[in-house]
DNA sequence: ATGCATGAGCA
DNA sequence: GCTCATGCATA
């Protein structure tokens, strides 16, 4: 109980910018110095937060370099033997790095968690499905190690210690959806400051050895100061007052409306198209051209306005820019001609594959219970079966993993919620998560408001994730719970 | 396009 | 343990 009474998120916290830290831009821009270069950094990091997120992030330090590099390609993908063997003994990593959430070392957890009484509600489920459905995706021989450039480990540490520039220096709204009323005189938001050159040196396949289409980047960055999370903790909630304070300093970055997002990611989606280029090929180019390299899925959900606010924000510019370039170039094919290099060692669990019958229960749970304690996940996973430690693959996994996997999905399928979620529906609004009954024991918290800003506005919609005028009543009903929606009250 | 997952930062 | 940003893998 105390856990949902706390839940901080409820408050709308402000943003942590540290976690959106335009830094990233910056680390990586290291290595733009040439398109080779820059690959570095990002392809041995598959994850760039790594790196940018610290805050002292000099270069890659042995740190974060062990985070990285360290691990020679396992090719051990983990197979059926890893997982397997019973995990307590062993850790089996995921990644070549210790995962310790994974390994089932986690101690205390499982032991403690005894089920007190589980309310009804989960029982009648567990009635419903009765079998263990879940298993893991087969086993995926990919190695995510795969391709490697050898340019890539020679990054320039140094190169990477200068970049501190952030591109966006500040902060975020903390609230994400505001009622966001006022727009951004910026309307166009589009031109890039520096950059625009279109000059797109960028362009390039080939670059040039130092010759960093990133330059511009720099130049914006540069000003901003690396900013500092706090500041941005500063920012009132309100995304305007965001923008001027430390906002984005990139100079696009300013306060956007609604409007103008859904209208930029139309525009985008359209031109992308019209040029000929992928969501691939756009994060791809992202990173040729600022060091900043995106996934097709992250394109795909800016366009899709899938994002926080604070997110599709943060992203515009980029994109904006991109863009700009795209459309400038004489050729734009050689935004994304670079290789996609890059080295990620990690080894990802396998992906576990919910069943319909397991994804519905956990459907109806979360209707009851969005946001379930360690406890109530404990009976949820027992419930659905998982307890029996068998995958349906015949996988054994531990009972601590098959709670993380419950816990993963409930954490998944909020973040879901925040991003369908109805704006309109008043019914859903900001209630959605706070309403539930809880049946699992809980009493409901007023917390709960997770990514909803409980009242930021008048008739404001859960500002969490961007949430486009117009909505499909099929999408709501999805938010709300999808396969369920007819199941359970049908 | 999206489900499941990771990891940073925070409380 | 949660949110949030993000991405691999897959439907």
């Amino acid at each position: 109980m105390s856990e949902r009474a706390q839940s901080p998120e409820c408050q709308s916290r402000p943003y942590d910018f540290s976690r959106a830290n335009p830094c990233t831009q910056v680390s990586a821009q290291e290595g733009l110095g040439s398109a080779a270069s820059f690959q570095l950094p990002h392809g041995v990091l598959p994850d760039p937060g790594l790196l940018y997120n610290k805050t002292t992030y000099s270069g890659i330090t042995a740190a974060s370099a062990q985070t990285f590099f360290p691990f020679p390609p396992v090719a051990s993908d983990y197979r059926g033997s890893d997982l397997q063997v019973g995990e307590f003994g062993q850790p089996k990593h995921w990644y070549p790095f210790a995962a310790p959430e994974y390994t089932g070392q986690v101690p205390g957890v499982t032991a403690a968690t005894q089920p007190t009484n589980l309310s009804p509600p989960i029982a009648e489920t567990r009635e419903q499905i009765k079998l263990p459905e879940i298993k893991v995706e087969k086993d995926v021989g990919v190695q995510y190690s795969t391709e490697v450039k050898a340019q890539q480990f020679q990054t320039p540490p140094t190169s990477a210690a200068v970049a501190h520039g952030v591109f966006y220096p500040a902060a975020w709204n903390p609230s994400f959806w505001p009622g966001i009323t006022h727009i951004t005189p910026s309307g166009g938001s589009n031109q890039n400051p520096t950059t625009s050159s279109a000059s797109s040196p960028s362009m390039s396949p080939s670059p040039p050895g130092n010759g960093l289409p990133g330059n511009a980047f720099f130049s914006v960055n540069a000003s901003q100061a690396p900013t500092d999370p706090q500041t941005e903790n500063q920012v009132s909630s309100t995304r305007s007052s965001g923008s001027s304070s430390g906002g984005c300093s990139d100079s696009e970055e300013e306060s956007l409306s609604t409007e103008e997002l859904e209208q930029f990611a139309k525009e985008l989606k359209h031109k992308r198209i019209t040029l000929g280029f992928t969501q691939a090929d756009v994060g791809l180019a992202l990173g040729n051209l600022y060091g900043k390299m995106f996934s097709q899925t992250t394109i795909c959900r800016f366009e899709a306005l899938q994002l926080s606010f604070k997110n599709m924000c943060k992203l515009k510019p980029l994109l904006q820019r991109w863009l700009d370039e795209a459309e400038t170039s004489d050729n734009p094919q050689d935004m994304y001609k670079i290789e996609r290099v890059f080295v990620d060692t990690r080894k990802r669990k396998r992906r576990t594959s919910l069943e319909g019958a397991v994804r519905s229960a956990l459907e109806s749970y979360f209707i009851k219970c969005p946001k379930p304690n360690t406890q109530e996940i404990t009976h949820i996973s027992d419930d659905l079966g998982l307890e029996r430690d068998v995958m349906g693959n015949g996988y054994l996994l531990t009972h601590t993993a098959h709670q993380r996997v419950v816990r993963v999905w409930f954490c998944n399928r909020r973040q879901k919620g925040k991003r369908l979620a109805l704006p309109l529906d008043e019914e859903c609004d900001g209630q959605y998560y706070e309403q539930s009954p809880s049946p699992l024991s809980m009493a409901p918290s007023p917390i709960p408001s997770q990514g909803y800003p409980v009242s930021s506005y008048p008739g404001a919609p859960p500002p969490a994730i961007y949430m486009p005028s117009l909505h499909r009543p099929d999408v709501l009903k999805q938010a709300l719970h999808p396969g369920l929606v007819s199941h359970l009250t049908g």
